[in-house]
Order: structure tokens, then C-alpha cells, then sequence
DNA sequence: AACAGTAATAGTAATCATTACTATTTGCGA
DNA sequence: TCGCAAATAGTAATGATTACTATTACTGTT
């Protein structure tokens, strides 16, 4: 993979914020400063940065695929109401019985918690 | 919510397998016998069904929302290969320390297992 | 420093899952 | 049976993502 300027700013913009952005919103953080970024760099790029486990990807369920630029293991709260997610840090621990299963093995695991938070409790 | 008969089957096709289907698989698994089945009465449905909880969404970052007809709770394998679901029959605990966070009120989990199926392994 | 080769990008078009819209049908209470 | 609101069928529209292609720009070699 060789080096290229719009790839550093994706990582960059994705590593900089606690917003879990999809490759929209890191696009429009980007676009204003860089007229001639493509959308499909982005997401091509996202793509890359998340097989390569630079950034991790998060799927919700609102259809859109959110990016978490802390790769360290850790679930998430998903707010039902505003679909706004938020770091829970736990580390998730893959139980014993479902490591040494036959029928499958498993690499990685993904936990997301839903229900409201505090504003739209409110 | 009034009874339609086009319901009933959607709900059906979804209890009635264990693979997790899209509404585009329910669609396909009910169009044959009813020829005037419309695909937007499935999505519609589903979401419905989903909504009352008579069915459980699932998403695997497949771009695709995949149904459990089994809502008991429980977790999910995913094969990065071949995307097969496989139901993984562990109760996910909800900790007791992310129960009782001020941010949030959680009232539900999911959790999905990443990694290769036994034949992709092969 | 110029050269060549090839990976990456920009810009646009296409795809695919899902939702919206509207005329028609149907469940169901009066 | 009548009437009405809810549900459907069929089709059009949307929105996220991917594909395509000509151009650009890294990077190893001379």
C-alpha cells in the first residue's frame, strides 16, 4: 500500500474525534479544506484503513457504517432516540466454550449496547 | 395493528428457518405461492415485526438487515468468508457497572462474533 | 533529476438495499 | 351489509456505497 496525502487526512480525521463518523461526515470535515477530495476516496480509503485495522468499523443498524478511530477492544451505546454512539470501555470477553467451538473460529468480537441517553430521556 | 394475512407469512418465513434471512430472502421464499406479494409489504412488515418484537434485527456490516425468528436472547458468529450466521446460544450479561451508568439507560445487546466458518476454513 | 511503471485519485455513473407514494383492496366494527 | 381506516401492490424515488476510467502522483531505478 503506498503512501498517498488523502489517506493520512482520512486516518487523521478519524483518529482526531469521539464522533464515530461515517465516511460522509469525515468527507464534509475534510472537503471544505481539500476542494478536490473525492466521496470515493473516502470511502475506498475507510475501507482500507479498516482492513488494516487502523480504524474499526462500527454497524448500528441506521444503514450507515460509523468509524471508530480507537482500535483498543471496547463496545458501544447506540441511543435509540438520536442514534448518537458513545464508548462504553469494557473489554469484551470472548467466553472459553465459544473459542474452542469446531464449527467456527473466532477473531473478533463486537458488543453494542441500545437504549436512551440522558438527553433523550429527558 | 390489524391482522393481514401477508403478515402472517412473512412472520412465519422468518420462525420457520434458522438463517437468518433479508427481506429480500423472505420475499423470494413467499413469491413463488404468492405471486402479487409485493417487496415493499415485506420491508414493511418486518420492520413492524421487528418493532413489536416478535423478530430480531441483526446487523453484520453486510449491508444488509438479516431477521432472527429466535427471540431469546443470544449471540451470533458471523464467517467473514462466506457471511453465514450461525446462532451462538451464550446469554449476554449486560454488566452491572454499564446498568447503572448516568449517561444512558440500556435496555438491550447485541453481540456478534467475527471469524471463519469450519468449511471456509477448509 | 528525469523516467517508467503502477497504485491512487477525481469525478461521474451505476448498483443495491430500502423507503416513499398512491390508487386499490381488505379487515373489521357499527 | 356499510363504511372507514389500515394494509397492500406496484412503481418511483432516495441514499449509501461501489464501479469505472482518464488523469495524477508515489516510488524505485537510472
Amino acid at each position: 500500500m503506498r503512501y498517498s496525502h488523502q489517506r493520512e487526512q482520512i486516518l487523521e480525521a478519524v483518529k482526531s474525534v469521539k464522533t464515530h463518523p461515517t465516511a460522509d461526515m469525515v468527507y464534509d470535515s475534510l472537503h471544505a479544506d481539500n476542494p478536490h477530495l473525492s466521496l470515493g476516496t473516502v470511502y475506498r480509503n475507510l475501507a482500507l484503513l479498516a482492513l488494516n485495522g487502523d480504524i474499526t468499523p462500527i454497524y448500528t443498524g441506521d444503514n450507515k457504517v460509523h468509524y471508530d478511530g480507537d482500535t483498543e477492544p471496547h463496545c458501544h451505546f447506540v441511543c435509540k432516540s438520536c442514534n448518537k454512539i458513545i464508548d462504553v470501555f469494557i473489554t469484551p470477553k470472548i467466553p472459553d466454550e465459544i473459542l474452542h467451538k469446531e464449527e467456527f473460529k473466532v477473531d473478533d468480537e463486537k458488543t453494542i449496547f441500545y437504549g436512551k441517553c440522558k438527553s433523550c430521556l429527558a
